[in-house]
DNA sequence: CGATGGTTTGAGATATATCAAACCTCGTGG
DNA sequence: CCACGAGGTTTGATATATCTCAAACCATCG
């Protein structure tokens, strides 16, 4: 009867913490909801009226200037946690990259619920905290390094983060290729640069047989190594 | 005889989610300490041992690459937490901006107290989730900013954190100047420039009439409007 | 097959970095 | 009290990475 039961991030998500009566609970306040690529679930700047768990699917976080400028600070996979739970206002759009599926709670239900629960406000906690850590270590690479070594690294990142599930360990033949859900757009306004940039980088790479681009999307690791070097 | 009774920031720290007596059990487990400016409490990636509370001063977050860039990932004053809870690992140095003190514990302690008092983990996690929504922010002004923009978002920034504790309320004349807990270069590794491109920026803003700087340290806003539509 | 949207490539402009020197400010010691 | 020195800061001249503008290119889909 409860969405939870077949619910694939049920162990991964902030939902762990829960027992299955909790859960119950927990599963009453909640439904699903699909998002297609570029649909939005919240805006920046709006009040924070949902929060909500990924279930499948890739989301963005950004954020951007009066003129046009934007800028995605965060992304978000299966079981990572969106909206701002107990604040008043979405300091960040939340939009699909590829097609998604989330579970979505009213701000409200689920303050007054987390309060209930301290185990949950303890996931909570901790992915924050993490997230948090994350974050700041983007700042770096914004910050100070260049063009090349923000390509590298993040084609790293991506790398470790985009392994299907089942697939994980060490780094393996898995990991050396993957699709990114990027545009080069999207790529530029992760790292601070223009597509062009972005692009020049990608070949750049490609042509020094660092990695192979099958695909638009598509990315083939052949040196691992040497993209490490490359990440600074 | 408890170092809390006297403490002044008892009421804006997370310590004031506890009662008195919870409050007693805390301060058992803490000290303070004090710290002189450029000395750190934290290196990153060093083991988390310890955590805490900013009683005065001005502190640091920082991380840097191999070869000695260095990126200012956050700044902290009185009432704010520092440190990773919950994690093996510090992701980022802690160091003092000026003369500091901080009521310091060690993690293991904390974690423990934490996890049996849920209304203080309640006010860690407002914390982190406000934290990590200011320094998303600050990832625009890091990916998409010019260094005009950047340096009058930084002195608005400045301008509202850096208000003497009292002085509190709609910008007023208190507002309008301030002394900076930065050097020339910090400043540059908090907004991803160098030293001799905030310099310029500086004067280019003395020059036009838009602040002030009647010694190194000290800025005074004299057109805040303009400031604010140079901020972008 | 032609239109469309995204991507790559090219040529040139420009903001910021880099390198170098001059300049304050402030504390120290003669 | 003044000269000196050291650290930090400002200013200047030049280099360069990245951006901007523009055109060519390529996949995909009707």
């Amino acid at each position: 009867m409860s969405y939870c039961d077949t619910c694939v991030v049920r162990n991964q998500a902030i939902c762990a913490a829960l027992d299955s009566n909790e859960l119950q609970a927990l599963n009453a306040i909640g439904r699903r909801r699909k998002l297609e690529p570029g649909q939005s679930l919240l805006w920046e700047g709006e009040d924070s009226v949902l929060v909500a768990n990924v279930i499948d699917g890739v989301l963005k976080l950004s954020t951007g200037t009066a003129d046009g400028r934007e800028q995605i600070v965060g992304v978000v996979y299966p079981s990572d946690f969106i909206g701002r739970p107990f604040g008043k206002q979405t300091a960040h759009s939340v939009t699909a990259l590829t097609d998604a599926t989330v579970c979505v709670f009213s701000r409200a239900d689920f303050d007054a619920f987390a309060r209930e629960h301290p185990s949950l406000e303890h996931k909570l906690l901790q992915r924050t905290l993490s997230e948090l850590d994350r974050t700041r270590h983007w700042m770096l690479l914004l910050g100070r390094k260049s063009a090349s070594e923000r390509i590298a690294a993040f084609l790293l990142d991506m790398s470790e983060r985009l392994v299907q599930p089942g697939c994980e360990g060490p780094p393996s033949e898995a990991h050396q290729e993957f699709d990114l859900p990027f545009s080069r757009q999207q790529v530029a306004d992760v790292l601070g640069l223009t597509i062009e940039t972005v692009s020049r980088q990608f070949t750049k790479l490609k042509n020094d047989g660092v990695i192979d681009l099958p695909s638009r999307r598509t990315v083939r690791i052949l040196d691992r190594e040497e993209l490490e070097d490359r990440a600074g």
